[in-house]
DNA sequence: AAACTAGGTGCAACTAGCGCAACAGTAGTG
DNA sequence: CACTACTGTTGCGCTAGTTGCACCTAGTTT
């Protein structure tokens, strides 16, 4: 009845809890840290439970706290450890590709990764736009990211239609979403070009173009995206389209895809 | 007996341990993860503890599994939680060695980022100068900047000269930035000392020293720049630039850089 | 001064997690 | 194939660690 618990994460999820209030949203002015009680109330758990469990996370560096205003914020540890994540491994090598991107085309360029059925961008690089929205470490949902197309290129039709299926949408941004068999088709294009373009999604960008990342195996571990704002023109969509293609061709071959080998499956695909 | 549990990290340090463990040891070949009884060995733990603990953990997203393999790495979720954070932490921490710096020498002291091909100026100390520009939130052109040598720093000279080649300067600054060769050199003198000297590049102070600002995958992310208003002497420019390298050491540091690592490769990363 | 608030402590009750041992998969070697 | 040698998961009694309340301490406001 109450359910045994086949997993001991008692204290574990109370942990991550806070860690991940103190991450913050990524956006907000969370600023200078945050303190114990309002991370208790906030969690709706015990004042001095928080306080002991964020003593534990310092003495373990997972968190740290300013000496002065006693507020708490992510620890030394914590960052070290990420980067010794493959995640971190796989921004490294593509951070030249996306500098060049967001450099020539003066866009913000993107690295994502799937992870369930949400999208997780891993690194942005933004251009000289003065506005730019930091999505870093921030998931959103498949349909609603530029990348997501270049995620799912490799799934199958009946995948994609259970996938579109089962997501739900605010109301608001329903209509911006294609339909069944567009999306069938957006999946055919990344297939033979390399490339997918995207329009009408993302809250802050009127279109994007994005290209799947392959690893060794030839698996997408990955997609590159590139956020169009400035011009709806087709022709630059697909001028950039070809360009992001080519910088995950080859971001994918810094990764140990041998260039030419066949992957699993796509029928045509002339090398460019 | 043994002392009383002041803090309550019984679980905590366990899972501590399993995720440093999954770090690995610095050294290369842990490639592919680590299975659960290699772990428990490791650490002198029982298999079954190992076992749960690591279920939990991946189902907070801190660990991974192969599927095939089944072995376990870290996972996304630690990535995720510093890279939403990494923007914030590094202005906070930031701020009391820029302060320090502004005081020392009483000079206007920044800290920048990269932005396209902009610098961006995320936080500035005022000197006690009556007169003190506010450069936050304002970006400006890359060799216009004193950070700019600092931010480059790392880049491969293809790409310097790429940069260069493509910036067009207003008219009556071009005298004022030096040729490409001049360039190259200055960024050799911030890789072996640490810190840049510019001549004549801001509008209103007529040199500045920086020095690049590492995050913990030693990958630059930042740079604290300090203008040299009141004299010219370069004995004083080379004396604030070794404080001002030196800050920025212990910043990166502070960041959760290793003092003496390696990153990750050191030689020339192929890549565009 | 009192009246807040934020953070930390002591302690008894209780429950979560430890460790042992048994179990279930997978893989070699002859 | 049974034989051994693994690695990873699970059942369960007992104990250690966590919980939540009430009570402190210290700093800030009225």
């Amino acid at each position: 009845m109450t359910d045994k618990p086949m997993v001991p994460s008692a204290g574990l999820r109370r942990d991550m809890e806070i860690l991940e209030v103190l991450a913050g949203h990524g956006d907000g002015r969370d600023a200078d840290g945050f303190g114990v009680s309002w991370i208790a109330q906030r969690l709706g758990r015990e004042k001095s439970q928080v306080s002991r469990a964020l003593r534990a996370l310092e003495l373990e560096g997972m968190v740290e706290r300013d000496p002065i205003t006693r507020r708490y914020r992510l620890g030394w540890r914590l960052f070290a450890l990420a980067a010794r994540t493959q995640h971190a491994r796989l921004v490294q090598i593509a951070a030249p590709y996306l500098r060049g991107l967001a450099t020539a085309f003066d866009e913000d360029a993107y690295l994502c990764v799937l992870r369930g059925n949400l999208v997780l961008t891993l690194m942005s690089v933004p251009s000289s736009r003065v506005y730019h929205r930091v999505w870093e470490g921030i998931s959103v949902p498949l349909l609603m990211a530029a990348a997501g197309r270049s995620l799912v290129a490799d799934w199958d039709d009946q995948r994609i239609r259970e996938l579109l299926r089962a997501t739900t949408l605010p109301s608001e941004l329903d209509s911006a979403v294609s339909g069944t068999e567009e999306w069938l088709a957006d999946l055919a294009h990344v297939r033979s070009c390399g490339y997918a373009v995207t329009d009408v999604e993302l809250e802050d960008s009127k279109a994007g173009v994005s290209a799947p990342v392959r690893d060794h195996r030839g698996l997408i571990t990955a997609a590159i995206s590139v956020s169009v704002t400035r011009t709806h023109a087709a022709a630059r969509l697909h001028e950039i389209g070809a360009a992001v293609g080519e910088a995950a061709r080859q971001l994918s071959i810094s990764l140990g895809l041998v260039p030419d080998g066949r992957p699993v499956m796509s029928p045509t695909q002339g090398s460019p």
